[in-house]
DNA sequence: ATCCAGGCTCCTG
DNA sequence: CAGGAGCATGGA
């Protein structure tokens, strides 16, 4: 019923600051996560499993249960989730205010959303609202759109697939308060012919210029992709509002930075600006600047 | 009430 | 390319 699994991730590894983010992350919806652990319901090949991650001497211990437990499935997600495999960043010279971030989160990986559909509709989910009434909004359609999965006495939702959401409409998602806009661009989304897992086997312009293509998905929403979807580690979303504010308060601008600037100055972090980004979008939520 | 919040589209200079 | 209007939503 139950089959484990450790893995010693490359070192360092800060599993307690990654929970730390997932805990306070309102995109961790669908996850259940404590100090030391975290779980989160799956659809595998074989059927929907639980996936469990917890703190091991020297990494994880990665468990499955449920009627389609994979053993396999359920470490490539933990694996994804936790970026393990992630090379970490190097401090830039020249940027002492990003080096001394890299230095104080050394070991902390970028989370990462590892379906790229849930992903999607998270990041447009969230544009330009408060991103506690997002991490709502995300709640009220898995609820109504998801499947739940009761195992051991507990509720684990599983994210609906895409699709499940093509033939939506506006008038059925507006009582769940997503906008009319954004319900378009949530069932075009899941209309699309475009094969959102090959994007991950394409560079970062690419993606971008794929996505974009799609009504509803500009450039942040693509680069929020690249960097909370796939990890990838140099992709910057710098048009987000968090980000230009806390790059005008660390670098002394006294107002918030712009695009161009934030993009402009995080070029000295080049090859890590995800890390730079995610970093940022960690100082903000723990409020730690 | 007014401004803001992890934007996007479409339109001007 | 930069900037802005209009859109849509709830919260502070």
């Amino acid at each position: 019923m139950t089959t484990t699994h450790h893995v010693a991730a490359t070192a360092p590894f800060r599993l307690d600051l990654a929970l730390r983010y997932l805990a306070t992350s309102p995109s961790t919806v669908a996850e259940v996560v404590d100090e030391r652990s975290y779980e989160r319901a799956l659809r595998g090949r074989r059927g929907p499993f639980v996936v469990r991650a917890e703190a091991a001497e020297d990494g994880l211990r990665v468990s499955v249960r449920g009627s389609g437990a994979d053993l396999e499935e359920g470490f490539d997600w933990i694996q994804r989730v936790f970026s393990l495999q992630a090379p970490l960043p190097e401090p830039p010279v020249g940027d002492p205010v990003m080096a001394e971030r890299i230095a104080r989160y050394l070991g902390l990986r970028i989370l990462t959303i590892p379906d790229p559909f849930e992903a999607l509709v998270w990041a447009i989910l969230g544009q330009q609202i408060n991103i506690a009434f997002a991490a709502r909004l995300k709640r009220v359609l898995i609820e109504a759109y998801g499947d739940p999965l009761e195992l051991d006495g507990r509720v684990y939702w599983l994210f609906p697939p895409a699709e499940r959401l093509v033939d939506v409409t506006p008038e059925e998602l507006r009582p769940l308060q997503i906008s009319r806009q954004k319900a378009i661009y949530i069932r075009e989304l899941a209309r699309s012919e475009l094969d959102l897992a090959a994007l991950r086997r394409l560079p970062d312009d690419e993606v971008v210029e794929r996505l974009v293509e799609l009504k509803g998905i500009g450039r942040w929403t693509a680069e929020y992709l690249l960097l909370r979807g796939f990890g990838r580690t140099d992709a910057i979303p710098a048009g987000d509002m968090g980000l230009r504010q806390i790059v005008g308060r660390l670098y002394g601008l006294d107002r918030n930075a712009s695009e161009a600037e934030v993009r402009s100055l995080a070029e000295a972090w080049a090859p890590w600006r995800g890390y730079g980004a995610f970093y940022l979008w960690f100082a903000l939520q723990q409020r730690d600047f």
